[in-house]
DNA sequence: CTGTTAGCGCCTTCAC
DNA sequence: GTGAAGGCGCTAACAG
């Protein structure tokens, strides 16, 4: 069977509690003790027996993070910068798809995952806003996304913000006729509603009109989507010289479609997108783009969460992640017709 | 505290052992008895301990699945399947990622997530052939992808075949010019390697001569290195009439730049990916492509990792999967000079 | 600084 | 068909 701590501490000569100080790092031990210790430890391979530890102490050790697919490049990084976070605080993850769909969602919230975790990151995308009670569950969850505003902690983008900024940075680079894809017409929440908020607070601060004309609609977010957008666009024959996408695969469909039918990029029109997923670094020409704050969204996030399950009981708290203009050539200066 | 069996029995007026034999569906119980003691589960909100479980029982109930990155859409695609076949037969997946770095590689063979699985698929990337002594580790593995052929379980993809298929499959649309992407020159294993071969295999049979010049190099296989390499082949002059890449991200590059360049698709150049990534098909033209079978790879690697948990000592079984053309549309029959 | 004791919640063994 | 006892490997609490 497995070499244990009772097993060591014979070698070792010593108590099996001295083992456990040793192995915890416990600061009293007296060297000499602690090498014997540790030399009876790689002698017989001993690997600490997880198990054991979390069932003694109430916790697992792990944290859920419930998101909608992993095939989705944002939730990907996200999930990757999850995982890089919570190893750095010694903490596992365990990660789980809901697929965006209603159901699943909910039953994340309850799976026996939950049994097996101490906390969840909570990625919904699907629960609506009325469904904020379902959110009171027992456990330490903190919210991630724009989704839900539940009596829970809740780390979220600056969506308008950084909308803005990037629709403003397009404003600066001579645009005037600028162009967003993405647009969810009816929502009232969600990033494509905020989004495209953002898009407009900065026409008017710039005195620029908003032309409905220039809107173009897209339920799913992929490059195929954005595609679409951008050549209704261009068939009904609107003028215009910048792009927002609301998320990079847009963006990068529609730099596809510019490309294909003979408009410079940036030369001609100019392209923001949003995210900065690994894509964006990989596109021809260089996609600009929103870099969201993703590690920092990852990082506070697992920090939330462990102070939830180390017993905080402070009221819920909404963090918003600093977002910043990553500028590459979809939108290089000297575009301008001067 | 939380509820336990203990509160369960009380309730319920019956002893411990009755509980436990209630939740694990023991058959021998008095209908009575259990409908008591369900009741009581009910009332109480009695959720078994998994850990306490575990830790009676020597297992943990989890598998590890340790992939190069997430970002990579195929591995994310692979976790998808893996979580699902993983969930049907009641297992739970821990994901690590090892970028795809050697020394993150053989880490993950040796981190702490091991002692919270009963057993790990490994999807190594960069270990070398000569490493395979590093996989004869203590705990139940089974091997994905090519790289390696240690003495352990291995699921793998038919390359040779499918990409002698995938080549075919442009032959019989009347391809006599059939370029390829995605070589890594010198590789002696590994996809590229293999593909290349059932490449060069299907040339052969079809009596059409291999030619160099036909043979776009990329390190990486991501859209935009797929793309570079179309453009090098278009800048040499060089006539095609086909193009197999070697993945899907690499055909998809390939086809933004047919498209850019004004070739058009499948009509001048016929296009063939592999992997059916999910942005197979959202791409103008619709891309076709093989199905290497990740469903199965899946099912069936999660399959041999729990026969080995089981206690299986049966020698290393190796197990390649069925793969499938998806005929869409960038190799549509019709497009020939007759 | 180190040893002893007593469980964490469950399942297995063996009675009854 | 059900109950009682023991222990999986570890750590918290308390001695010494």
């Amino acid at each position: 069977m497995a070499v244990t701590m009772h097993d060591v501490a014979h070698r070792a000569g010593v108590s099996i509690k001295t083992v456990s100080n040793v192995v915890n790092q416990y600061p009293h031990v007296r060297p000499e003790t602690r090498r014997r210790v540790e030399e009876a430890i790689a002698e017989l391979g001993y690997r600490l027996n997880t198990t054991a530890r979390n069932l003694r102490q109430g916790r697992t050790g792990m944290i859920g993070l419930a998101l909608p697919e992993l095939s989705l490049p944002y939730f990907a990084e996200l999930a990757d910068s999850v995982m890089r976070a919570a190893e750095a605080r010694g903490v596992v993850v365990l990660i789980e798809q809901t697929g965006a769909q209603r159901d699943r969602e909910l039953q994340a919230l309850d799976s026996s995952h939950r049994r097996l975790t101490d906390g969840l990151l909570f990625s919904p995308l699907a629960l609506e806003p009325e469904e904020t009670e379902r959110l009171e569950v027992d456990y330490p969850m903190v919210l991630l996304g724009e989704r839900m505003f539940g009596p829970v902690d809740h780390v979220t983008m600056a969506n308008v913000e950084a909308a803005r900024a990037a629709t403003l940075h397009l404003v600066e680079r001579g645009c005037r006729r600028i162009a967003t894809i993405g647009a969810h017409p009816g929502e009232t929440m969600g990033s494509a509603r905020l989004r495209f908020d953002g898009y407009r607070k900065a026409l008017a601060e710039a005195g620029l009109p908003f032309d409905p004309d220039l809107v173009g609609d897209a339920g799913l977010w992929h490059r195929s989507t954005g595609a679409e957008a951008m050549t209704r666009l261009l068939d009904a024959g609107v003028e215009l010289d910048g792009v927002f996408g609301m998320n990079d695969a847009l963006a990068l469909g529609a730099l596809h479609v510019l490309h294909t039918r003979g408009v410079a990029v940036p030369h001609d029109v100019a392209v923001m997108g949003f995210d900065d997923v690994d894509d964006a670094r990989y596109s021809e020409p260089l996609l600009s783009t929103i870099d969201p704050g993703r590690e920092q969204i990852a990082t506070t996030a697992v920090d939330l969460l462990l102070e939830r399950i180390a017993g905080s009981q402070v009221p819920p708290r909404r963090v918003v992640a600093d977002f910043e203009i990553v500028a590459r050539e979809s939108c290089l200066l000297g575009r301008t017709v001067h």
